[in-house]
DNA sequence: GTGGTCTAGACCACG
DNA sequence: GTGGTCTAGACCACC
């Protein structure tokens, strides 16, 4: 899960590391009492300091979406509806981003529709 | 062309503004010898200090996308062949940006573009 | 009088132009009541903006050492009294500097006199 | 090092700072490989801010003077053979700077290595 | 604790 | 009015 996370620059890492895993979560892949990957682990995939990875879990742990006690491992502890309504709340955001952008640049929407589905196919072999 | 703009928490200000400024030229509404907005104008319209404007402008400039010099108007200096470099490039980016995004959440290609028509109906009367 | 004023970068232009002013009327080369240069010829002579010589002109007149009435020239009104007070601070400050300077890089009194022997005998031919 | 600088109005702070330590490097009083005091410590000892203190630092460190990275302290990274260029350009420029405003107050040599010898014992006390 | 960056506000020099 | 710089305060990532 945390595998595909790819760094940019710019955005405090913490963030992109929150963001990711709540995209994770309404994927499915992760489900109620998964258990999340030790922040040493995450720390060493990605080449961050521990501290870092500890301030996200940290903020998660505060908005309920994951539970830790000391010492044991995390786990994720979100009801289904939560689920639903925060994937909701992504993809809407996102969407929305996505065509901000895209209409920024003077795109209108069969380009844009034509640009992702040649976009997907090429990178379906990575 | 600024007023389009919303900003958005977690991202560097001066950064979506350069992406904005940078949307707007490949969207050919801004054309090669156009006056910029001064610094103070854009800082008022969009409730931000003058020098994260400057630090936006400054960056545009090094990138030879804008010419400035004191006491007088900013001037867009680019040309139709790295305006088509430029926008290349930013839908490169930002679709594989996206895709990443949409991937993680688990969505397929079918549920992006169904997604897309709608909310880009939705958002037309705006 | 304004024509020895060889201007350094990172301290303000119109400072400049005050404390050399200052330097010139300690000096006894400029008396009460003689003419100051006119704001014009300063900039072009100097290559700075009307602006800035205005500025540091409007200091002096607010500090009572210079008087100018509107379209007419401006002149120096300080007197004797005043000028001796001056030149005390200034003496005093600009050797304290000096002082303090040459003490930090960890020279004796002996190398500094030398110091000042050569350089204003070298400097003496300009 | 540093709680011998007193900080006048009118010159940037960050090119006081520079100047200073640049002073204190001559002065033989600081040797390569010395620990470089935190821009935090130097920030309240002066009381000023932390990012002017960053500034100078900054330019120290491009000018190959001193060496830093994140998280770890910062150190002193120069050679006896640039030291004494350094020790070199600081004098000349100073003496010749001092000199220029000592001639424009009408100032002869003995005037002003009279001064220097009365008020260097003045100040010895401090 | 450390160094580094982003945003804010005031000021300078110029047209 | 314009662009540019200096100082200030809060935050980020790292040791």
């Amino acid at each position: 899960m945390i595998e595909n996370l790819v760094l940019k620059d710019g955005i405090p890492i913490y963030l992109q590391l929150i963001m990711h895993i709540k995209q994770g979560i309404v994927s499915e892949n992760i489900k109620n009492n998964d258990e999340m990957p030790s922040r040493r682990m995450v720390s060493t995939m990605l080449g961050v300091n521990p501290n870092t990875v500890q301030k996200a879990y940290k903020i998660l742990e505060d908005e309920g979406l994951i539970a830790s006690s000391v010492g044991a491992k995390s786990y994720i502890t979100i009801d289904e509806n939560k689920i639903m309504l925060l994937k909701q709340e992504l993809i809407e955001q996102n969407i929305k981003d996505f065509l901000v952008v895209f209409k920024q640049m003077g795109m209108d929407k069969k380009d844009v529709i034509r640009l992702i589905e040649n976009m997907w196919e090429n990178e379906e072999g990575k």
